[in-house]
DNA sequence: TGTCGGCCTTCCAGCAGGTGGAAGGTCAAG
DNA sequence: CTTGACCTTCCACCTGCTGGAAGGCCGACA
């Protein structure tokens, strides 16, 4: 298969996957004009990288899956691991968001938004009236 | 005032504070020694910087932030604007984050964790056995 | 046979928003 | 006069790609 097939079936753009495989996550064969020759197994691989950077894992995370992926002997307790770790950073990122979420829409509330200079956005983010 | 000092009441480390200063958003005093020298008005703005960078606010947003921070004839309602758009996007960056977290959570809870090999983790990120 | 469009290749640069480190100048205390 | 903490500039690096230039290759059509 040519990238662009790949590309199209995975869901990931062609430079991504040129990049995947300059950081060895992938090593497709060349053909004998220099094309890069897909099999199914790295159109798989491909897949699995795409839902697992999709699902917020990093790089270096999905190299770990990917390994453990392609490891008959793998214990499902390792793979379990790295995915609680992810779900928690997940949940601390939430609770982050929806702190800021609730003092940003402090200050939008008593904003009157109008011509006037006064504002007390603005103010909130100077520091001289603390939001807490 | 040096940089040490106005990296400690700011919250924000030196080298960002040249960053910063690299980026046009602060322009300090210079000694005759070379060394930077803030004013209370630096302070403000760097701590202003601070608050709405942690706010979640992109540096550009806060150059324009901070324009109309300094801007005495200022409409309130044009620094509301900018704040409503941030609203929003966080409420989709927590509602994308909740999707994450639901799906990934929905494949942990299903994965045994033992010495096993079997896993139903790695089953749905290989798309094998996809989870809606 | 030429040539055209669409694919493929490599390489280099750049995005955000900093961070780390090297090499060197300055200052105040002891 | 030295020591150590501070300050300076400059350049490279981080993540995870993305864009573009310059050139090779392939299949169809005239």
């Amino acid at each position: 298969m040519n990238i662009g097939t790949v590309s199209e079936r995975s869901g990931l753009p062609a430079k991504t996957i040129r990049y995947y495989e300059d950081i060895g996550l992938i090593a497709p064969d060349r053909r004998d004009n220099g094309y890069r020759d897909y099999s199914m197994e790295d159109m798989h691989r491909l897949r699995f990288l795409q839902r697992s950077r999709s699902l917020g894992f990093s790089v270096e995370e999905c190299r770990q899956l990917l390994s453990l992926y392609g490891d008959r002997d793998r214990e499902s307790a390792e793979v379990k691991a790295i995915a609680n770790a992810k779900l928690g950073e997940i949940d601390r990122k939430i609770a982050e968001l929806q702190g800021l979420r609730e003092m940003l829409g402090h200050l939008v509330a008593n904003c009157h938004g109008d011509h006037r200079p006064e504002c007390p956005i603005i103010e909130g983010l100077s520091g001289r009236a603390p939001v807490h």
